[in-house]
DNA sequence: ATGAACATTTGAAACGTTTACAATGGCGGA
DNA sequence: TCCGCCATTGTAAACGTTTCAAATGTTCAT
């Protein structure tokens, strides 16, 4: 088997100079017709690949970025991903993934390997935006990058987000003005998510205005917090569902979360919304299908994507005030949240 | 701002020539300890980054793979990402992504764009596995490559997947089972999904089993096609559900499909499982959470993702003969499948 | 003292591009 | 005829690595 052809091979194969076939393949307008037919019958012919990588060894730009993700099995990111992927083949760049599995460290290492790889940007789900060292890492070296579902507090650096703390409080909200007094936010670790912190925030925050501004009696709000990954909610929030202090309302801050919840009540015995409303964070699209179907302040996740490579791609062409946007969330007509029970005895 | 260190700049800082520093990256073993610290020092100092495209250009290989999937929008696609991801990460392989939304062409541009850069082999889930050019292309590369999913005939290629008319025949005779007689498959269209048709493969096989062997008085089976990213079924399956010829259970290609069609069921104020009787194919992780849970054919995607990128290594380190994987699926116990309605007239 | 054997280091040539610059040749105007 | 101009093409030097062969220095048995 002969070796990959190069532009060498094909320069000889056309009898013209590797500078011609390069500029056959760059810029054809300033090559005659007759020569670009030629060099492009020779590369047919050889099977000519250009090499990216000896491109990207002499060039500023790679046109490639990198891409952080918690992990990809959780739709919200997974869709995000897509709408990246999209733009970036409509740009013809290159997308290298990663995921970190909320880990810290595993987040430096694969930023660490991205910039190795030399991408011109990246865009970043961080499991905590403020004081990180990736980002403190990414402004030393000067990389444009754009932060994704992450809210950050400072404000040099570029963010695609809705507004967590008040997509929290909106659902929130719904809820009490359905009668609810005592509820519950299930959230995951604040250590690997500062959008779940966020969201707690939000949660709290409505419970309090009701309570002082509106005068309605609020019980105190809970948390109960969840690792990630955790699918099995029953044991985690027996003591929410059951017993005398039983919630009648969950706020969970996210989707998944959401539908876990909604399983875990069905092993008790209650009903949705019946007996407990659940209402979630993010709109999944699967949220929509289940029953009940189910309410929550929806994200335009995969539009998100996009338009973070489009302000990546900003960055890139040397914007230098970076932005942030705070994209409107949504909250869908769902089922899941219903009137509060009216005080009867929790059963069991 | 100073231009990049480069393993010149080290050298020169550290005192020894680019081939010292390249070695002390490489196989420290080989170089005593002072040197190995001078040269990390100058390393740490000057933030050096190793550019991983000088070192592809001149390397065979380039620690890379390339992977395709129709979208990341299915959580079976992104799950099995997920995976490849994980197992890439284990061994520092960077992972280049690309999706082709289910079109032949762009499934040969991404492609060719991953061969491009070099990618050392690919995990690739095709629209339709047999006859495909991409699949050509690759074997006269002679490029490693990884089947996901896809279940092609041939046997020269190496693939991992479940049996997929061996996964809808399962499904399909578990309905059977409960005495359904009438039955239709909901499934993608087969240009874009080989995976389809052998489901609906395997659909009709288990309906005609049944007649024959053991005499069932099985309809003839239906088939109501679905485009992608179809998520509203209720007009599509209009004519399955209501009328003299209504089905009592529902066999959808793909998880996806099996929520939607439950949805549709509701609006036609059909019950699941008490009217109609709905199954899966896939196992994705929130239909173990609905409600009803839903009854599918679970396959292990996550580990499948892992197998993928295990076997692709193999391939690239020179094992010759491609190895295809059928792993076993399995059916859940999910309540989305009851007993068939008693020949009760259909409702409206 | 001599040279062999070894450990350590270096010089230089790739790898496949891009691109600034130079070379070539044809042409029209003086 | 000569000159300059333009269009076209070619030359060669990067880009940041790896790696082979060669050089340097050290140690040790003779």
């Amino acid at each position: 088997m002969t070796p990959k052809p190069t532009m060498r091979t094909v320069a000889a194969k056309a009898g013209v100079s590797i500078a011609t076939v390069s500029r056959v393949i760059n810029c054809p307008d300033e090559v005659p017709t007759e020569t670009v037919e030629r060099v492009r019958a020779a590369m047919a012919y050889l099977k000519y690949r250009p090499n990216m990588n000896g491109r990207r060894l002499k060039m500023a730009q790679t046109r490639s970025v990198g891409v952080l993700v918690p992990t990809m099995a959780n739709p919200v990111f997974a869709t995000s991903v897509q709408g990246i992927a999209q733009a970036a083949h409509e740009d013809g760049l290159t997308v290298l993934l990663t995921s970190s599995e909320y880990d810290p460290e595993r987040e430096l290492g694969a930023v660490s390997t991205l910039l190795n790889n030399r991408v011109d940007g990246l865009i970043l789900t961080l499991a905590n935006a403020d004081d990180n060292r990736v980002i403190d890492l990414l402004i030393s070296e000067n990389i444009p990058f754009v932060l994704l579902f992450n809210q950050p507090s400072r404000t040099d650096v570029a963010s695609i987000s809705v507004d967590n703390a008040k997509s929290a409080y909106d659902i929130t909200q719904a809820m009490i003005a359905q009668g609810h007094r005592k509820l519950a936010m299930v959230a995951g670790r604040f250590e690997s998510s500062d959008r779940s912190r966020q969201r707690y925030d939000g949660f709290c925050q409505a419970i309090n205005d009701a309570h002082q501004k509106d005068g309605a009696a609020m019980a105190a709000p809970r948390l109960c917090q969840v690792g990630f990954g955790e699918t099995d909610l029953e044991g985690i929030l027996e003591s929410f569902l059951t017993g005398p202090d039983a919630v009648t309302g969950l706020v969970c801050s996210t989707d998944m979360l959401a539908i876990a919840a909604i399983s875990a009540c069905r092993t008790y015995g209650l009903s949705v919304p019946g007996d407990v409303s659940v209402g979630g964070i993010d709109g999944i699209a699967v949220g929509g299908l289940i029953t009940p179907k189910l309410c929550s302040a929806v994200q335009p996740t995969q539009k998100m994507g996009q338009q973070a490579l489009a302000f990546l791609l900003g960055l890139i062409r040397g914007q230098t005030e970076p932005q942030s946007l705070l994209l409107p969330h949504q909250l869908s007509t769902g089922e899941s949240i219903g009137p509060a029970r009216h005080q009867s005895s929790p059963r069991l």
